[in-house]
DNA sequence: CCTTGAACCTGGGCGC
DNA sequence: TGCGCCCAGGTTCAAG
């Protein structure tokens, strides 16, 4: 499920419940996920009080009271749900159904404040999530954030920026934006729509919106601006819900009502007075929709 | 260096 | 109902 605005929407899910909570226990229901767990992963977080949680391109990350931060990536398919003893219920509520796949539900993290206990329970059935766990001083050395590109929220991209990164490249705006070492969190869905916003051709070189003296054209401008007023939307709107909840509380984000072309196949294309249609096409082995009629 | 394709997994949807 | 095929929000690694 998760790109950038997921993620942050879990972020802003689970900090409430965990902010200032301690763990009391890590429970591991297997081994591994994507990836086995760190050695001495449960010992490290057992006892320890979770001081914030932040985040940093899909990452989301759990700072804890020893200068240690827990990494989780939710993959295709995880997601976070938060157990609170007063909102226990039946298995079957009609407001809480039980998820039928509890067999996915890996790793539970058993927590308790002011007396109060509670669990926030990672589900991921395709098991392409992982977790880690680092000290934080050496987080930016990590293999994970070494060569992460800038984040598209805030100050940190700019076209300037982005046009060195550009700068006389052949690959395809598509897959360069994909890239998280360009700009940190964007995905499949992100991408497209940014792309539509800022008419531009998903196969366009990426190199050709740089001028010779490596100078962002008024179209890398303009893309810079698509990305972020895109990502802030959708962060607004609680991510999007395609296949999964993934609000912490079990409720969904409507940005997916909001795409203009991502998994709009045959539809009119939005754009006011352009009349095209929105196209599929493949590249790098994942699906790009785009209005061949305005993007350019 | 670059690009493509396969791999990692499970589940949902669709056609037959 | 059932089966087989295709598809899915991500990332990494091998091969050409």
């Amino acid at each position: 499920m998760p790109e950038l605005p997921e993620v942050e929407t879990v972020r802003r899910g689970l900090a409430p419940a965990m902010e200032g909570a301690e763990i009391v226990r890590l429970e591991l229901r297997r081994g591994d996920l994507r990836f086995p767990f760190p050695l001495e992963f449960a010992a490290s977080v057992a006892g320890r009080r979770v001081v914030s949680l932040s985040r940093r391109a899909k990452y989301l990350l759990i700072d804890l009271d020893n200068g240690m931060t827990v990494i989780a990536h939710l993959g295709m398919s995880g997601s976070f749900r938060i157990e609170a003893d007063i909102a226990a219920v039946t298995p079957g509520d009609f407001h809480h159904p039980r998820s039928k796949n509890e067999a996915h539900d890996h790793v539970i993290f058993h927590l308790t404040r002011n007396g109060e206990q509670s669990r926030i329970v990672y589900n991921d059935p395709r098991r392409f999530g992982f977790m880690d766990i680092v000290v934080r001083s050496e987080m930016a050395s990590h293999p994970f954030f070494r060569d992460l590109g800038p984040e598209p929220t805030g100050n940190a991209l700019s076209a300037p920026d982005l046009a060195k990164r550009f700068a006389g490249k052949a690959q395809p705006l598509k897959s360069a934006l994909l890239d998280q070492k360009m700009i940190a969190g964007l995905g499949n869905i992100y991408v497209c729509e940014a792309l539509w916003r800022a008419h531009l051709s998903p196969l366009r070189a990426s190199g050709t919106l740089v001028t010779k003296t490596g100078k962002p054209r008024e179209k890398l401008v303009l893309l810079v601006a698509s990305i972020r007023e895109v990502i802030a939307d959708a962060i607004a709107a609680g991510g999007s819900s395609l296949r999964d909840h993934i609000q912490t509380d079990g409720s969904l984000g409507y940005f997916q009502h909001s795409f203009s072309v991502y998994d709009q196949e045959g539809a009119a294309c939005r754009t006011p007075g352009c009349g095209g249609t929105v196209g599929r096409i493949v590249q790098a082995g994942r699906s790009t929709f785009y209005c061949a009629t305005c993007q350019k």
